[in-house]
DNA sequence: ATGAATAATTATGAATTCAAACCTCACGCA
DNA sequence: TGCGTGAGGTTTGAATTCATAATTATTCAT
């Protein structure tokens, strides 16, 4: 599934640094539970699994440490964090600070080809009620674009970091029943909002997207 | 209850890892502008003068890395980042839009004990007018302080985060003459509002405190 | 003399080696 | 039996070594 970079390898197309590869493959490892939250990281056995030394990990986890994905404890190595519920609730309530200001501005200042954008993502949602898995990506990328759109890089990065945090935690609202119809309809207010160049209702919007979010994974 | 086994003196205190006494040092040394915005991090001129091998050097280099401090290129190196004017008003509209949230909380449900505690650190950046390194010193402490009794420990680190990149930037809003009267006076009316537990008040007189910080900065 | 091509040097990326802290577990003693 | 102790193996932290890309210096042709 993954391809190993032993036999066609091109050298000099690897334009990304090794441990950054690292830190993407452990994260990937990390959101599919394959390396659980709480459980020690064991260096030697994903070096080996990986086909690498144990330099480029180590400095991928130092990566991922920082970002808050796995902790690290001096002599005893790094394990995967894991999420309080009061964790689950700064994290979304940071995000929703986040996006709540991304939706005013976005609402105020998109252009129409923005707003056109986001009203395709949000078309794609809609027809994706009945596929949980399409529906979460395409939610993310909604949520994403609207940040990338409001402008602020930091704060677009700061989100990613943060949803990526997000995903240590099981309990996701998208799981719940009926959860998935309701947060539909929550985006279409949203949109609604946008569309009618209302900064303050929009964010309103989102944030109340954000609070029953949270509500639906308590 | 626990003085055992070791009879020999406890040689490990709770030591830092090298990486990040070397990070920290990186930091110093970037916010004292020995390592200048946009100039090129020499790695073994740096080991020789840390004392140090490579190894912990590149680890605290990929931290600062994430954190924004520096910028990698493959096969380049690290050189400090440089802030440009969108960056810094992007970053204070995120740090306006945190604080601003903390301020309202702390408002709302501070306890006796910690407005004692602001209403002090406020005293002392009042008597301190006059020392500019101090002020400094004082007023990133009250807002940090802010932050922490909001209870938000994501949000206080991504904080911290912020304000080191900020410290990027050369022209701070606390040198401009007559600045630094003004943004006591500024905190002064904050304070009242957390006193008077108005939320929406302190939310929005902090959110005012960045805007005219900004304006100062530009 | 200028500029392209190539050789030499230097710096980075990654693997390997070395040192030391930590954990386990067997042993000894009250 | 229970707990403190110490030896040995294991794992982490950091230095060193090795490979290679990037940069600088040199040569040669026009």
């Amino acid at each position: 599934m993954v391809d190993l970079p032993t036999s066609t390898a091109p050298p000099s197309l690897a334009r990304r640094a090794l441990y950054q590869d690292v830190a993407e493959r452990l994260r990937l490892q990390i959101f599919a539970r394959q390396l659980e939250p709480g459980s020690w990281i064991d260096e030697m056995k994903l070096c080996a699994e990986y086909g690498i030394s144990r330099t480029p990990l180590r400095e991928a986890l130092k990566v991922l440490a920082v970002e808050g994905l796995v902790t690290m404890k001096v002599r005893r190595g790094a394990y995967v964090t894991e999420m309080s519920r009061d964790d689950v609730e700064q994290v979304y309530h940071l995000l929703a600070l986040l996006e709540s200001d991304a939706a005013s501005t976005v609402a105020l200042r998109a252009s129409t080809a923005q707003r056109e954008q986001l009203t395709q993502l949000h078309a794609r949602l809609e027809s994706q009620v009945r596929r949980r898995d399409e529906f979460f990506a395409t939610n993310e990328q909604f949520h994403m674009t609207l940040l990338q759109m409001a402008g602020n890089r930091w704060a677009l990065q700061t989100a990613l970091d943060l949803r990526k945090v997000m995903k240590l935690n099981r309990h996701h609202s998208l799981f719940k029943r009926g959860r998935l119809a309701e947060s539909l309809a929550e985006h279409r207010a949203i949109m609604q909002a946008i569309a009618n160049g209302d900064g303050a209702a929009a964010g309103a919007l989102m944030r109340a997207h954000f609070s029953s979010g949270l509500e639906a994974a308590a």
